[in-house]
DNA sequence: AACTATTCATAACA
DNA sequence: TTGTTATGAATAGTT
Protein backbone atom coordinates (compact mmCIF):
# COMPACT_ATOMS: atom_id res chain seq x y z
CA UNK A 1 0.00 0.00 0.00
CA UNK A 2 2.88 2.24 -0.27
CA UNK A 3 5.04 3.63 -3.58
CA UNK A 4 6.24 -0.43 -3.72
CA UNK A 5 5.26 -3.73 -2.82
CA UNK A 6 7.02 -4.49 0.25
CA UNK A 7 8.10 -8.49 0.77
CA UNK A 8 6.52 -10.10 3.92
CA UNK A 9 10.47 -10.39 5.89
CA UNK A 10 11.32 -8.90 8.58
CA UNK A 11 12.66 -5.15 7.71
CA UNK A 12 16.37 -5.24 8.00
CA UNK A 13 16.86 -1.34 8.24
CA UNK A 14 16.05 -0.82 11.62
CA UNK A 15 14.80 2.76 11.46
CA UNK A 16 12.53 1.75 8.59
CA UNK A 17 11.53 -1.08 10.65
CA UNK A 18 10.53 1.14 13.71
CA UNK A 19 8.45 3.36 11.59
CA UNK A 20 6.79 0.78 9.87
CA UNK A 21 5.92 -0.61 13.38
CA UNK A 22 4.52 2.41 14.40
CA UNK A 23 2.52 3.07 11.39
CA UNK A 24 1.21 -0.40 11.01
CA UNK A 25 0.89 -0.88 15.09
CA UNK A 26 -1.78 1.83 15.06
CA UNK A 27 -3.58 0.77 11.86
CA UNK A 28 -3.90 -2.92 13.00
CA UNK A 29 -5.68 -1.25 16.51
CA UNK A 30 -7.78 0.87 14.33
CA UNK A 31 -8.90 -1.99 12.54
CA UNK A 32 -9.34 -4.32 15.36
CA UNK A 33 -11.76 -1.16 16.78
CA UNK A 34 -13.20 -0.94 13.86
CA UNK A 35 -14.30 -4.61 13.87
CA UNK A 36 -15.51 -4.94 16.97
CA UNK A 37 -18.04 -2.09 16.63
CA UNK A 38 -19.49 -2.53 12.85
CA UNK A 39 -19.81 -6.51 13.17
CA UNK A 40 -20.53 -6.71 17.18
CA UNK A 41 -17.44 -8.67 18.46
CA UNK A 42 -15.13 -8.93 21.22
CA UNK A 43 -11.55 -8.18 20.15
CA UNK A 44 -8.64 -8.29 22.00
CA UNK A 45 -5.09 -7.11 20.96
CA UNK A 46 -1.54 -7.41 22.60
CA UNK A 47 1.42 -5.89 20.42
CA UNK A 48 4.81 -6.12 22.36
CA UNK A 49 7.76 -4.40 19.80
CA UNK A 50 11.21 -6.05 19.89
CA UNK A 51 12.14 -3.76 22.45
CA UNK A 52 9.30 -4.75 24.80
CA UNK A 53 7.19 -2.12 25.08
CA UNK A 54 3.16 -2.93 24.83
CA UNK A 55 1.03 -1.72 23.03
CA UNK A 56 -3.14 -3.48 23.24
CA UNK A 57 -6.90 -2.58 22.29
CA UNK A 58 -10.04 -5.04 23.85
CA UNK A 59 -13.41 -4.19 23.52
CA UNK A 60 -15.14 -3.41 26.46
CA UNK A 61 -13.29 -2.03 29.37
CA UNK A 62 -11.32 -4.74 29.97
CA UNK A 63 -10.29 -8.31 28.76
CA UNK A 64 -12.19 -10.22 31.34
CA UNK A 65 -15.80 -8.67 29.17
CA UNK A 66 -14.96 -10.50 26.31
CA UNK A 67 -15.88 -13.64 27.57
CA UNK A 68 -19.61 -11.91 28.67
CA UNK A 69 -20.95 -10.94 25.16
CA UNK A 70 -23.72 -9.67 26.18
CA UNK A 71 -23.04 -7.08 29.06
CA UNK A 72 -26.27 -7.34 31.65
CA UNK A 73 -24.84 -9.59 33.72
CA UNK A 74 -21.55 -7.73 33.75
CA UNK A 75 -22.81 -4.88 35.77
CA UNK A 76 -23.40 -7.67 38.60
CA UNK A 77 -20.19 -8.69 38.76
CA UNK A 78 -18.68 -4.92 38.92
CA UNK A 79 -21.04 -4.33 42.13
CA UNK A 80 -19.93 -8.12 43.45
CA UNK A 81 -16.31 -7.06 42.47
CA UNK A 82 -16.31 -3.73 44.12
CA UNK A 83 -18.49 -4.80 47.40
CA UNK A 84 -15.75 -7.80 47.63
CA UNK A 85 -12.67 -5.48 47.58
CA UNK A 86 -13.92 -3.04 49.87
CA UNK A 87 -14.56 -5.94 52.32
CA UNK A 88 -10.86 -6.83 51.93
CA UNK A 89 -9.98 -3.09 52.59
CA UNK A 90 -8.69 -2.63 48.81
CA UNK A 91 -11.10 0.52 48.56
CA UNK A 92 -12.54 0.73 45.41
CA UNK A 93 -12.64 -1.56 42.38
CA UNK A 94 -9.88 1.33 40.38
CA UNK A 95 -8.09 1.44 43.97
CA UNK A 96 -7.63 -2.41 43.53
CA UNK A 97 -6.17 -2.67 40.23
CA UNK A 98 -3.66 0.75 40.81
CA UNK A 99 -2.59 -1.16 44.09
CA UNK A 100 -2.11 -4.05 41.88
CA UNK A 101 -0.28 -2.08 38.51
CA UNK A 102 2.01 -0.27 41.17
CA UNK A 103 3.28 -3.47 42.37
CA UNK A 104 3.52 -4.75 39.10
CA UNK A 105 5.64 -1.76 38.07
CA UNK A 106 7.62 -1.74 41.36
CA UNK A 107 8.33 -5.14 40.21
CA UNK A 108 9.80 -4.35 37.60
CA UNK A 109 12.69 -2.67 39.59
CA UNK A 110 12.89 -4.50 42.16
CA UNK A 111 12.13 -7.87 42.56
CA UNK A 112 11.04 -8.57 46.15
CA UNK A 113 9.77 -12.11 46.30
CA UNK A 114 8.00 -12.13 49.14
CA UNK A 115 5.87 -8.90 48.49
CA UNK A 116 5.21 -10.34 45.41
CA UNK A 117 3.62 -13.83 47.14
CA UNK A 118 1.99 -11.35 49.13
CA UNK A 119 0.22 -9.60 46.67
CA UNK A 120 -0.63 -13.06 44.99
CA UNK A 121 -2.24 -14.63 47.89
CA UNK A 122 -4.45 -11.19 48.20
CA UNK A 123 -5.59 -11.67 44.88
CA UNK A 124 -6.52 -14.87 44.43
CA UNK A 125 -8.44 -14.53 47.69
CA UNK A 126 -10.10 -11.25 45.73
CA UNK A 127 -10.35 -13.85 42.91
CA UNK A 128 -11.97 -16.32 44.62
CA UNK A 129 -14.70 -14.22 46.27
CA UNK A 130 -15.63 -12.54 43.07
CA UNK A 131 -15.58 -16.06 41.28
CA UNK A 132 -17.72 -17.30 44.40
CA UNK A 133 -20.12 -14.65 44.23
CA UNK A 134 -20.51 -14.43 40.51
CA UNK A 135 -21.78 -18.03 40.40
CA UNK A 136 -24.06 -17.36 43.10
CA UNK A 137 -25.80 -14.36 41.53
CA UNK A 138 -25.60 -16.06 38.23
CA UNK A 139 -27.60 -19.11 40.11
CA UNK A 140 -30.04 -17.00 41.81
CA UNK A 141 -30.77 -15.05 38.50
CA UNK A 142 -31.51 -18.40 36.84
CA UNK A 143 -33.76 -19.45 39.65
CA UNK A 144 -35.85 -16.27 39.79
CA UNK A 145 -36.22 -17.07 35.81
CA UNK A 146 -37.39 -20.64 36.19
CA UNK A 147 -39.90 -19.62 38.75
CA UNK A 148 -40.97 -16.67 36.75
CA UNK A 149 -41.85 -18.91 34.08
CA UNK A 150 -43.41 -21.25 36.29
CA UNK A 151 -45.96 -18.82 37.48
CA UNK A 152 -46.55 -17.40 33.69
CA UNK A 153 -47.27 -20.60 32.09
CA UNK A 154 -49.67 -21.13 35.59
CA UNK A 155 -51.13 -17.83 34.45
CA UNK A 156 -51.08 -19.01 30.52
CA UNK A 157 -53.09 -21.73 31.17
CA UNK A 158 -55.88 -19.80 33.76
CA UNK A 159 -56.13 -17.80 31.04
CA UNK A 160 -56.79 -20.15 28.67
CA UNK A 161 -59.15 -22.28 30.90
CA UNK A 162 -61.45 -18.79 31.96
CA UNK A 163 -61.52 -18.77 27.30
CA UNK A 164 -62.58 -21.89 27.26
CA UNK A 165 -65.20 -21.70 29.70
CA UNK A 166 -66.59 -18.53 28.52
CA UNK A 167 -66.76 -19.64 24.68
CA UNK A 168 -68.80 -23.06 25.93
CA UNK A 169 -70.97 -20.46 28.05
CA UNK A 170 -71.40 -18.96 24.84
CA UNK A 171 -72.44 -21.68 22.80
CA UNK A 172 -74.42 -23.01 25.56
CA UNK A 173 -77.46 -20.02 25.67
CA UNK A 174 -77.50 -16.25 24.68
CA UNK A 175 -79.21 -15.11 27.03
CA UNK A 176 -77.40 -16.36 30.22
CA UNK A 177 -75.90 -14.07 32.38
CA UNK A 178 -72.14 -14.53 33.88
CA UNK A 179 -72.33 -16.01 37.12
CA UNK A 180 -70.75 -14.39 40.45
CA UNK A 181 -69.50 -17.67 40.79
CA UNK A 182 -67.27 -17.69 37.33
CA UNK A 183 -65.93 -13.74 38.11
CA UNK A 184 -64.51 -14.83 41.67
CA UNK A 185 -63.21 -18.52 40.17
CA UNK A 186 -61.20 -16.71 37.86
CA UNK A 187 -59.85 -13.81 39.46
CA UNK A 188 -58.25 -15.25 42.51
CA UNK A 189 -55.53 -16.81 41.38
CA UNK A 190 -54.76 -15.32 38.64
CA UNK A 191 -52.28 -12.32 39.87
CA UNK A 192 -51.38 -13.13 43.77
CA UNK A 193 -49.00 -15.72 43.05
CA UNK A 194 -46.67 -13.21 40.28
CA UNK A 195 -46.68 -10.38 42.98
CA UNK A 196 -43.12 -11.79 44.23
CA UNK B 1 -12.38 0.74 0.47
CA UNK B 2 -15.00 -0.39 -0.61
CA UNK B 3 -18.14 1.02 -2.80
CA UNK B 4 -18.79 3.52 -0.54
CA UNK B 5 -17.60 4.97 2.55
CA UNK B 6 -18.84 2.79 5.67
CA UNK B 7 -19.91 4.53 8.63
CA UNK B 8 -18.06 3.00 11.87
CA UNK B 9 -21.24 1.89 13.42
CA UNK B 10 -22.69 -1.62 14.37
CA UNK B 11 -24.09 -2.93 11.33
CA UNK B 12 -27.67 -3.34 11.51
CA UNK B 13 -28.60 -5.63 8.79
CA UNK B 14 -27.61 -9.56 9.92
CA UNK B 15 -26.40 -10.59 6.95
CA UNK B 16 -24.20 -7.95 6.39
CA UNK B 17 -22.91 -8.17 9.53
CA UNK B 18 -21.86 -11.34 9.22
CA UNK B 19 -20.30 -10.93 5.71
CA UNK B 20 -18.33 -8.24 6.99
CA UNK B 21 -16.92 -9.72 9.67
CA UNK B 22 -15.61 -12.66 8.15
CA UNK B 23 -13.82 -10.58 5.58
CA UNK B 24 -12.77 -7.83 8.16
CA UNK B 25 -11.88 -10.64 10.26
CA UNK B 26 -8.97 -12.37 7.97
CA UNK B 27 -7.98 -9.15 7.07
CA UNK B 28 -6.98 -7.99 10.84
CA UNK B 29 -5.35 -11.54 11.46
CA UNK B 30 -3.64 -11.50 7.93
CA UNK B 31 -2.35 -7.75 9.00
CA UNK B 32 -1.73 -8.96 12.22
CA UNK B 33 0.51 -11.63 10.71
CA UNK B 34 1.96 -9.34 8.79
CA UNK B 35 3.06 -6.87 11.81
CA UNK B 36 4.79 -9.74 13.42
CA UNK B 37 6.91 -10.64 10.40
CA UNK B 38 7.95 -7.17 9.48
CA UNK B 39 9.12 -5.93 12.49
CA UNK B 40 10.06 -8.85 14.97
CA UNK B 41 7.40 -8.19 17.09
CA UNK B 42 4.94 -10.24 19.54
CA UNK B 43 1.30 -10.35 18.31
CA UNK B 44 -1.58 -11.90 20.19
CA UNK B 45 -5.16 -10.79 18.68
CA UNK B 46 -8.43 -12.67 19.78
CA UNK B 47 -11.47 -12.16 18.05
CA UNK B 48 -15.00 -13.34 19.10
CA UNK B 49 -18.10 -13.11 17.06
CA UNK B 50 -20.80 -12.05 18.34
CA UNK B 51 -22.46 -15.62 18.01
CA UNK B 52 -19.49 -16.51 20.62
CA UNK B 53 -17.19 -18.44 17.71
CA UNK B 54 -13.34 -17.95 18.87
CA UNK B 55 -10.83 -17.28 16.21
CA UNK B 56 -6.90 -15.68 17.07
CA UNK B 57 -3.66 -15.45 16.13
CA UNK B 58 -0.72 -15.56 18.30
CA UNK B 59 2.66 -14.98 16.56
CA UNK B 60 5.85 -17.26 18.09
CA UNK B 61 4.12 -20.67 20.11
CA UNK B 62 3.65 -19.07 23.42
CA UNK B 63 0.94 -16.51 23.62
CA UNK B 64 0.85 -16.87 27.56
CA UNK B 65 4.23 -15.33 27.47
CA UNK B 66 2.71 -12.29 25.97
CA UNK B 67 0.37 -12.40 28.32
CA UNK B 68 2.25 -12.36 31.42
CA UNK B 69 3.72 -8.77 30.40
CA UNK B 70 -0.09 -7.61 30.45
CA UNK B 71 -0.71 -8.62 33.58
CA UNK B 72 -2.45 -11.17 35.78
CA UNK B 73 -5.77 -9.95 35.95
CA UNK B 74 -6.88 -11.23 32.10
CA UNK B 75 -4.52 -13.97 31.71
CA UNK B 76 -7.03 -16.65 32.96
CA UNK B 77 -9.88 -15.70 30.10
CA UNK B 78 -7.12 -15.29 27.72
CA UNK B 79 -5.51 -18.59 28.69
CA UNK B 80 -8.73 -20.20 28.35
CA UNK B 81 -9.56 -18.43 25.09
CA UNK B 82 -6.34 -19.68 24.13
CA UNK B 83 -7.12 -23.39 24.44
CA UNK B 84 -10.44 -23.29 23.10
CA UNK B 85 -8.83 -21.98 19.73
CA UNK B 86 -6.68 -24.46 19.53
CA UNK B 87 -9.15 -26.65 19.53
CA UNK B 88 -8.33 -28.51 23.13
CA UNK B 89 -4.56 -29.91 22.99
CA UNK B 90 -5.92 -32.03 25.95
CA UNK B 91 -8.03 -33.98 24.06
CA UNK B 92 -11.23 -35.34 25.95
CA UNK B 93 -11.76 -34.85 29.80
CA UNK B 94 -10.85 -38.27 30.49
CA UNK B 95 -7.40 -37.61 28.58
CA UNK B 96 -6.59 -34.77 31.17
CA UNK B 97 -7.52 -36.67 33.97
CA UNK B 98 -5.50 -39.26 32.99
CA UNK B 99 -2.61 -36.94 32.20
CA UNK B 100 -2.68 -35.45 35.52
CA UNK B 101 -2.92 -38.82 36.92
CA UNK B 102 0.05 -40.25 35.74
CA UNK B 103 1.77 -36.61 36.58
CA UNK B 104 1.05 -37.04 40.49
CA UNK B 105 2.42 -40.20 40.41
CA UNK B 106 4.80 -39.62 38.63
CA UNK B 107 5.83 -37.04 41.20
CA UNK B 108 5.73 -39.65 44.13
CA UNK B 109 8.42 -41.11 42.92
CA UNK B 110 10.99 -38.32 41.59
CA UNK B 111 9.90 -35.24 42.66
CA UNK B 112 10.87 -32.29 40.02
CA UNK B 113 10.21 -28.99 40.87
CA UNK B 114 10.20 -28.23 37.03
CA UNK B 115 8.07 -31.18 36.80
CA UNK B 116 5.47 -30.22 38.72
CA UNK B 117 6.21 -26.53 37.72
CA UNK B 118 4.06 -27.81 34.03
CA UNK B 119 2.08 -29.92 36.33
CA UNK B 120 0.54 -26.48 37.77
CA UNK B 121 0.48 -25.01 34.48
CA UNK B 122 -1.66 -27.54 33.05
CA UNK B 123 -4.15 -28.05 35.92
CA UNK B 124 -4.49 -23.63 35.65
CA UNK B 125 -5.10 -24.03 32.07
CA UNK B 126 -8.04 -26.67 32.70
CA UNK B 127 -9.52 -24.75 35.50
CA UNK B 128 -9.33 -21.40 33.48
CA UNK B 129 -10.75 -23.55 30.76
CA UNK B 130 -13.59 -24.81 32.93
CA UNK B 131 -14.48 -21.23 34.60
CA UNK B 132 -14.96 -20.16 31.02
CA UNK B 133 -17.18 -22.88 29.91
CA UNK B 134 -19.05 -22.69 32.99
CA UNK B 135 -19.80 -19.09 32.66
CA UNK B 136 -20.44 -19.46 29.14
CA UNK B 137 -23.13 -22.27 29.88
CA UNK B 138 -24.80 -20.39 32.52
CA UNK B 139 -24.92 -17.17 30.47
CA UNK B 140 -26.09 -19.32 27.46
CA UNK B 141 -28.66 -20.50 29.94
CA UNK B 142 -30.10 -17.03 31.42
CA UNK B 143 -30.34 -15.82 27.49
CA UNK B 144 -32.58 -18.75 26.49
CA UNK B 145 -34.76 -18.40 30.25
CA UNK B 146 -35.07 -14.58 29.16
CA UNK B 147 -36.56 -14.85 26.18
CA UNK B 148 -38.83 -18.10 27.23
CA UNK B 149 -40.13 -15.30 29.70
CA UNK B 150 -40.70 -13.00 26.87
CA UNK B 151 -42.78 -15.04 24.63
CA UNK B 152 -44.67 -16.43 27.50
CA UNK B 153 -46.07 -12.64 28.48
CA UNK B 154 -46.51 -12.03 24.86
CA UNK B 155 -48.74 -15.19 24.58
CA UNK B 156 -50.34 -13.98 28.13
CA UNK B 157 -51.26 -10.35 27.51
CA UNK B 158 -52.75 -12.04 23.71
CA UNK B 159 -54.72 -14.13 26.05
CA UNK B 160 -55.25 -11.23 28.20
CA UNK B 161 -56.87 -8.91 25.19
CA UNK B 162 -58.82 -11.87 24.00
CA UNK B 163 -60.54 -12.64 27.33
CA UNK B 164 -61.31 -8.82 27.29
CA UNK B 165 -63.25 -8.99 24.03
CA UNK B 166 -65.19 -11.49 24.61
CA UNK B 167 -66.46 -10.18 28.25
CA UNK B 168 -67.25 -6.62 26.45
CA UNK B 169 -69.02 -8.53 24.44
CA UNK B 170 -71.02 -11.02 26.43
CA UNK B 171 -71.88 -7.98 28.88
CA UNK B 172 -73.48 -6.07 26.24
CA UNK B 173 -75.25 -8.80 24.98
CA UNK B 174 -76.59 -9.76 28.25
CA UNK B 175 -77.98 -6.17 29.00
CA UNK B 176 -75.63 -5.70 31.28
CA UNK B 177 -77.09 -8.10 34.11
CA UNK B 178 -74.37 -8.10 35.83
CA UNK B 179 -72.34 -4.50 36.52
CA UNK B 180 -70.16 -3.38 33.46
CA UNK B 181 -67.96 -2.11 35.67
CA UNK B 182 -66.80 -5.02 38.26
CA UNK B 183 -66.15 -7.00 34.81
CA UNK B 184 -64.01 -4.75 33.56
CA UNK B 185 -62.24 -3.50 36.82
CA UNK B 186 -61.86 -6.87 37.86
CA UNK B 187 -60.38 -8.23 34.57
CA UNK B 188 -58.43 -5.71 32.97
CA UNK B 189 -56.10 -5.37 35.68
CA UNK B 190 -55.27 -8.86 36.16
CA UNK B 191 -52.28 -9.76 33.49
CA UNK B 192 -51.12 -6.21 33.13
CA UNK B 193 -49.54 -4.92 35.84
CA UNK B 194 -47.52 -8.51 35.94
CA UNK B 195 -46.18 -7.84 32.21
CA UNK B 196 -43.42 -5.51 33.64
C1' DA C 1 -17.77 -17.24 -3.52
C1' DA C 2 -16.21 -13.90 -7.19
C1' DC C 3 -16.01 -9.46 -8.91
C1' DT C 4 -14.79 -4.29 -9.12
C1' DA C 5 -15.37 0.44 -7.91
C1' DT C 6 -13.87 2.78 -4.16
C1' DT C 7 -11.90 3.95 -0.07
C1' DC C 8 -8.14 3.07 3.00
C1' DA C 9 -3.43 2.16 4.60
C1' DT C 10 1.04 2.91 4.09
C1' DA C 11 6.21 2.92 1.76
C1' DA C 12 8.90 6.14 0.38
C1' DC C 13 9.98 10.64 0.67
C1' DA C 14 10.42 15.35 2.74
C1' DT D 1 9.37 12.38 14.58
C1' DT D 2 5.50 14.12 11.82
C1' DG D 3 3.36 15.11 7.44
C1' DT D 4 2.57 14.38 2.47
C1' DT D 5 1.68 11.64 -1.59
C1' DA D 6 1.78 7.97 -4.91
C1' DT D 7 0.55 3.52 -4.86
C1' DG D 8 -0.76 -1.06 -3.30
C1' DA D 9 -4.37 -3.39 -0.42
C1' DA D 10 -8.60 -4.11 1.64
C1' DT D 11 -13.20 -4.23 1.20
C1' DA D 12 -18.61 -2.63 0.43
C1' DG D 13 -21.80 -3.46 -2.54
C1' DT D 14 -22.96 -6.27 -6.26
C1' DT D 15 -23.61 -10.62 -8.99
Amino acid sequence: MGRKKLEIKRIENKSSRQVTFSKRRSGLIEKARQLSVLCDASVALLVVSASGKLYSFSSGDNLVRILDRYGKQHADDVKALDLQSKALNYGSHNELLELVESKLVESNVDVSVDSLVQLEGHLENALSLTRARKTELMLKLVDSLKEKEKLLKEENQALASQMEKKNTAGAEADNMETSPGQISDINLPLTLPLLN
